[in-house]
DNA sequence: TGGCTTCATCATAGCGCTACGATTTACGAA
DNA sequence: TTCGTAAATCGTAGCGCTATGATGAAGCCA
């Protein structure tokens, strides 16, 4: 009997139906409104304009995003926005997608290869415009869902063989290697690394690696390694460079996975009265806000984290627009060594 | 002419119907298996998890917002992740809604309220479970859309006034006159704050309030303000510091907006032979990761960023799940002074 | 044995918007 | 004046799932 069947009221109170009521058009031509001003007429466009003001219409983007197979939302995967480097690319992200309205959805992997496929399924349940990852590990599962999701995916912050679909970053050895010649080149002879949670942090085990492997090539220098595997802060930089000069009391040059074990690093010499650059240099990696201001300022290496956002952004852009530029897979970002007075 | 009619074509390779049947349930089923384990029979639960699996089927959350007039997002705006505290918050709210399948979408206020506007429209849009903002200046349209939308809406990080519907923060005031209290305990007499972007940022706007109105009570003593209209840095605390000196070259202590003006305040007395705490005691605002390991190390306030994070997860869940409980509305979480060695 | 209650499962209209082909109108050229 | 083209607008089925009442089966008690 119809009049038992079940009457799913109206959830929302103001539809594009009513806009398109009140602006005297169909709803039809207020959804192409919305989506494609250019082709709707200064007349309707005003008086649609007027009606959405007047009834105070929001949209219901998850109606568009059924009907059109497809949402106006990023998903980004990123260690954490603790980091430093990843909250600038985020921010950075968030600036650009922001004004062409894309909604940046979060997710923070914490550097597991199972959370970060827990959270590109998520993701992937939102159809999202595009899905950017941190770096170049994942699971197999991983891989699958996001080739099998037919959608964009974007890989940050690491270069380093075939990429899922595209790339933006630069080569954590090359990092390494350069802090390495820096040193040499400053005429260091007994070099140290490090490093932070290396098991977890592939990216600064790379660096390790490079800096290790070109400072044993270079004549008369030796190179070794101190690390602890908790997340790296000043604290566990002070703690390194003591555990350091215990285990290799003639080392005249430090390279930290991070600035903020450089950080750690500076106050620990002051603490125990070890001159820097003189008696140690120190160079770091990441450029921090503090880096410039510390006492002496901080030799380091500076990850293009802003660049990585914006090229980030103009690719998932670009290739939702289809604007036929075939842009490139892979972006090297390169990085920039600043010589400040720490080495 | 049906010949012509316009065939839609299906977009989801796999969907609720087609785990349906090869569950042999129907899709209503499969959707309440999805909803409420809890509600679907054991031999029914195996026979859907195996046909999600061998289809590998991704649900398709726009279709289920849409049917049930709300989605498991909630919308997070802060005023940007680059700020430690709130990268913070953003991180502990994450993890806690991650793991109930709730999915976190960021926005970047910059201090404006405009944006803040433009970012509260956008999630709207969304129909989240919830609506997270950051401090209580909000705009007219702000605080109308917020009403209207018929959503739960935090605000965090900072208390006083009418919350519009729920917040979870401490007194900024409090937090400068604990300050100033501290430095006036500590015998000091010639105090000053050092703060930056205060135009914008109307907590560390309080917070500088705070210490003055205080300072200024306690017998004997007098208390001044430098400003930068940069935001935070350690360069900035430096040169806000060789102001500050140059200024009142008898000032006996500084409070800083933040701890990494502190940090630039620390580097600069190193550059300049000025003795932390003996000729000039120095407290922060923030406890960030380096605080601890400063030389000194500093005595800071520290704002549980994380607690606000956990506490706001908290009350979105009791929110969705509605368990009864009469979550209170306000919840302070207070804040801790950290007395080391720089005062 | 029958009636009542509880648990598990199902039916299905509809949530709000979009894609894309159809239709209408206006303008310019022959 | 007529025809063709372009611009503007419209029609409407369907995207994939959910809410909620309906239905059926099982179990328990009188």
């Amino acid at each position: 009997m119809e009049a038992t069947k079940r009457h799913r009221r109206k959830m929302q109170s103001v539809t594009m139906m009513d806009v398109a009521e009140r602006a005297q058009v169909s709803p039809s031509t207020v959804s192409l409104y919305l989506r494609k001003p250019d082709a709707v007429s200064a007349t309707a466009s005003r008086a649609i304009a007027e009606a959405i003001d007047a009834l105070k219409y929001v949209p219901n983007l998850m109606a568009g995003g059924l009907a059109a197979a497809s949402s106006r939302a990023v998903s980004v995967i990123v260690p954490s926005v603790r980091n430093a480097f990843f909250a600038e690319t985020v921010a950075t992200m968030q600036a650009e997608l922001g004004k062409e309205r894309l909604q940046v959805m979060l997710g923070h992997s914490e550097y597991s290869e199972r959370e970060e496929e827990n959270l590109v399924k998520m993701a992937l349940s939102w159809k999202p415009a595009a899905v950017v990852l941190t770096g170049l590990s994942h699971s197999a599962t991983t891989r699958r869902l996001l080739k099998d999701g037919n959608v964009p995916v974007l890989e940050l912050w690491e270069l380093g063989g075939e990429p899922i679909d595209m790339a933006v970053g630069f080569y954590h050895e090359q990092v390494g290697s350069t802090a390495a010649t820096h040193l040499v080149q400053r005429g260091r002879k007994r070099l140290l690394f490090l490093g932070a949670r290396l098991q977890e942090d592939r990216r600064a085990a790379l660096r390790a690696d490079g800096f290790l492997k070109t400072a044993r090539e270079a004549t008369g220098v030796s190179a070794e390694i101190v690390q602890h595997p908790a997340p790296a802060n000043a604290a566990i930089g002070a703690m390194l460079l003591a555990e350091a000069i215990r285990k290799y009391p003639d080392i005249d040059a430090v390279a930290c996975s991070n600035d903020h074990i450089a950080l750690g690093v500076i106050f620990e010499c002051q603490r125990i009265g070890v001159q820097i650059p003189e008696r140690l240099s120190v160079i770091g990696f990441g450029d921090l806000s503090f880096s410039a201001a510390c006492n002496p300022a901080l030799t380091t290496i500076r990850p293009p984290g802003d660049l990585i956002g914006t090229e980030a952004a103009r690719l998932i852009l670009d290739r939702i627009n289809e604007t036929g530029r075939a842009a490139p897979t892979v972006i090297d970002t390169r990085f920039t060594l600043l010589q400040r007075q720490s080495s």
